[in-house]
DNA sequence: GTGAAAGCGCTAACAA
DNA sequence: TTGTTAGCGCTTTCAC
């Protein structure tokens, strides 16, 4: 590698074979008028010729923004992340922006120098997963105009532009679907992190608890340890939930239902069930969240909340181009996208 | 949001009201020598003060070189390739670099607009997982003297250097654990896509097979029809796995096992094979690829090869970072990790 | 229709 | 130790 350095051409390259100057090169490329016919037929032969590139650095600099959306994900090996980043970047780049992506691992230290690095490199906007309530990192790239949309979770301190799931109404789906099924004895499997997405799921479950009558003892509400700051780049592991799903199964009483918090918890619970010799709908219906890939083809396949990550990166990105280009925008300031139950047969008793 | 644009603050502002020259706060700031230690001091106070951000672009202008590096991915919800971004990301910011994500959807279309837009952006250097053979679209990258390493797959032709998968060695492993395992008749199962790392694969199931004495006949080999193109953003599906796998238990003689792609087409077989009334692994032994987060909670737990995502994303960057250096590279222009055969229930007869 | 000049914010010579 | 000058490659006035 390293071929030598053929240095890559600028206008002025063009314009001095053409003896012609840098900004008629410059005009003839970028298609504004004011410019013979020729004389741009020209230019542009010459640029294919010896295959010119713009320079976006330059560009960017005079411009004062960098056609670049910066992305800052918790974990790209969350599938719904994953998914998030591949319509993000590809609806970006259709309209002509880039995506520097920053990962920030669940650590509030990342986010700081995730959001220093998007001011650094004047992003045309941003699209963000907080990872708390710190509100400190993203304030910054607010109030020096860069354009700012959160996602998944907001920070309603901010008063920021936010495209989420609407989790309460997911815990409150997944739930009454499990009451509608029969349960009458609910258990919420869930992550042990203080992020909103939880407390919301968390919420459903109750309103849709207290709506059909039921009571939610203590001990209703699961805590699987979280383990994302050790394990950033992985997904959620199946294995901690295991471990508190066995020792609910020591309980006397055991519940109808457990909704999990993910697919993956899901996945756990179903070792957990099997090694304990009860059996998926019958023993126990399980619902998941997430719809990951492998959840239609789990045995039985897994009903589970189908989470709108499509949606809200088209709506995000959407939304950037809207606030750049100036355009006065329709949407409400948070938006709340409904997830889809998916019925499967881990609720389907016989 | 866009908070009446309060200006970022430039060296210009701060060299204001100091009264210093640009030129002064500029090294004051960026650590060089030859200031006074009184200067720097105030100099320091005042960029904090007004919560100065130097300008990447600026900066890259002057120095030629962005401090980005461009990652070309097929798809960010193939889970191997989310680990690879987690990484390499991680692994690039921990050196200053950031990363400049472009997805191409295993369409050579945008591979080539992918490569462009690398170019324009002045990357420090770039890291591609080629989308198939074509090397049109990498090639003006190297030809600038933007160091470039392909991952995953290799385009030998450029001469690029490479850091991928032994997956020659993956599919001799996984064949010859089957075959100590017991079968003697075994089958591929594989995406339907003209790629090295698929090739491999087969190749290391053919001299397993063929060091064992053991013949393969037609039909050893069963392609999955490739959906990449028409969901990018998708990992593998299960189900043409599933489909494919229906037809090949249509046949008279069964094999003892089966090697999978990857682990979402195991997950379709696991299907085809409970509905067939087939139980894993005493009628039939299955091995994927991959080593997803789901598959050690199958039931019964997937035997797999785990790939080296986090070994390839390292090294890559390592190489990147040497490169530019300039030092010295001890490694081998093309290198290949072995990966590891993970041992589970699907193979583990009783 | 085209060119000359200025400047985006920064760094790297070279002077003072 | 500090300031001056020049220039990275491009776009945008404003003359011609």
């Amino acid at each position: 590698m390293r071929m030598a350095g053929a240095r890559r051409h600028t206008l002025r390259d063009i314009a001095a074979t053409l003896n012609l100057s840098v900004n008629t090169v410059s005009r003839a490329l970028s298609g504004k008028d004011g410019i013979g016919e020729e004389t741009r037929a020209r230019v542009r032969a010459e640029a294919e010729r010896v295959g010119y590139v713009p320079n976006s650095m330059a560009r960017s600099l005079v411009l004062g923004s960098a056609m670049t959306f910066g992305l800052a994900i918790t974990n790209p090996s969350n599938p719904f992340y994953a998914q998030l980043i591949s319509t993000i970047e590809t609806r970006a780049r259709s309209h002509g922006y880039s995506l520097l992506l920053t990962v920030t691992e669940e650590s509030e230290e990342h986010e700081m120098r995730a959001a220093e690095s998007l001011l650094r490199s004047s992003v045309s906007g941003s699209i963000v997963v907080p990872v708390q309530s710190g509100t400190e990192a993203w304030r910054r790239l607010g109030s020096v105009g860069v354009p700012t949309v959160l996602i998944n979770r907001d920070l309603p301190d901010l008063g920021y532009r936010f495209v989420g799931t609407d989790n309460e109404l997911g815990g409150y789906r997944a739930t009454s679907h499990a009451i509608e099924r029969g349960a009458r004895s609910i258990v919420v499997l869930e992550e042990d992190l203080p992020i909103t997405t939880i407390d919301h799921r968390i919420a459903g479950f109750r309103r849709a608890m207290a709506e059909a009558g039921l009571p939610v003892p203590r001990g209703s509400i699961m805590r699987v340890p979280t383990r994302r700051h050790e394990q950033a780049a992985l997904p959620w592991q199946p294995q901690q939930a295991y471990q508190v799903a066995r020792r609910m199964l020591r309980r006397t009483r055991l519940p109808d239902a457990v909704v999990a918090g993910n697919d993956y918890f899901a996945l756990g619970l179903y070792r957990a069930l099997e090694e304990h010799g009860l059996k998926v709908p019958d023993d126990m219906m399980v619902i998941g969240f997430g719809d990951h890939p492998f959840s239609a083809f789990l045995s039985p396949p897994l009903t589970t909340v189908r989470l709108p990550a499509e949606e809200i990166g088209t709506i995000a990105v959407d939304l950037l181009l809207e606030e750049i280009s100036g355009t006065p925008i329709a949407r409400p300031l948070k938006q709340l996208i409904a997830p889809t139950l998916v019925e499967r047969g881990s609720t389907q008793r016989s």
